[in-house]
DNA sequence: TTCCAATCGTTTGGATCCGAACAGTAATCC
DNA sequence: GGATTACTGTTCGGATCCAAACGATTGGAA
């Protein structure tokens, strides 16, 4: 069993490593624990409920988002998948190879093309979010209502604010 | 101006699709907004601060790492930066090619090899991080100390109970 | 009408990233 | 002490990811 280093042991040697400087640690910590909280909970995701069914983070956020939408524009998935535009043209179409979801381009704009769920697709989504979500539920099961409310909403903020500039 | 989904959008949207199904609509809101902020203060923070040097954001994790512990073996910083040991082999290599870290193989164990600052890479260090932290100050600007507490705590429960399992 | 700037999705090149397979080294078992 | 097991960092193939360059299309300006 190695020592491997905590979050908190992190912190205080970081306190230590720069001491002299004039710096937030407040903000330091808060998103260092952000990033590894989002690595986590991703990585737990992806290993327990995506890969069994061979699906991919991002390739999942796509059909996510175009379950709850039914049909988008790449344009806006990217943007509300948080991916670039060329990213989504690979996922795209490796989503498209395994019929998950279809392609129509636009007929009043012909440079835009929408992606759609297909039956496949929806009935995979419908199969999967269920324990999605339950794992989801599982992750956050530590945390009484009221920190959980107050972390969204504290990282609803975040997103703001970083997207503002 | 392409109407775009906000984040409260993009929760009503779901709550509507899936209203039928008995889920934990918290958990999932939590979790969206976790992700969907890690991924914009990244981007923020590599957009800002980073690409002016030339820096990845993991290459930047693994040198701010190595600026905090001195001296680690490779497989204790790839599981303190949250990547696989073969990424790091690469992400290492690139970094070694700047002369921006050294890479040390152990005499006692001759599996291992342990990775170190260089002194342009210290230097580096010390100019970039001050600009770096006041960046994350700026972006946690907007949130009072409570919050921010409440926030730092939570994403840290997440973490251990992610890895938990 | 005829440019021309803006915007779309795609392509390209390079870096990142992972999981699995790998060779080398260390530790343990019998 | 010799064989097995465990663990290291590396390599490999494939997918993701981004920024920049690109061709196609649109719509407004001259």
């Amino acid at each position: 069993m190695p020592d491997r280093h905590t979050l908190a042991e992190t912190e205080q040697a970081t306190r230590e490593r720069v001491q002299h400087l004039p710096l937030d640690f407040a903000a330091s910590h808060a998103l260092l624990s952000l990033y590894r909280a989002a690595n986590a909970v991703r990585g737990h995701l992806t290993n327990n409920v995506l890969r069994p069914h061979d699906l991919t983070w991002t390739g999942f956020l796509v059909l996510w988002t175009l379950w709850i939408w039914d049909s988008m524009e790449t344009r806006d998935i990217a943007e509300s998948v948080g991916i670039s535009k060329g990213t989504l043209t690979g996922v795209a179409k490796t989503l498209a190879a395994r019929d998950l979801i279809e392609r129509i381009p636009s007929t009043e704009d012909r440079r835009l093309v929408n992606l759609k769920l297909s039956p496949t697709g929806l009935e995979l989504m419908e199969e999967i979010y269920p324990e999605f979500n339950k794992t989801e539920s599982r992750i956050v099961g530590d945390l009484d209502a009221r920190q959980l409310e107050t972390m969204t909403s504290a990282l609803r903020t975040l997103v703001e604010t970083s997207e503002r500039d």
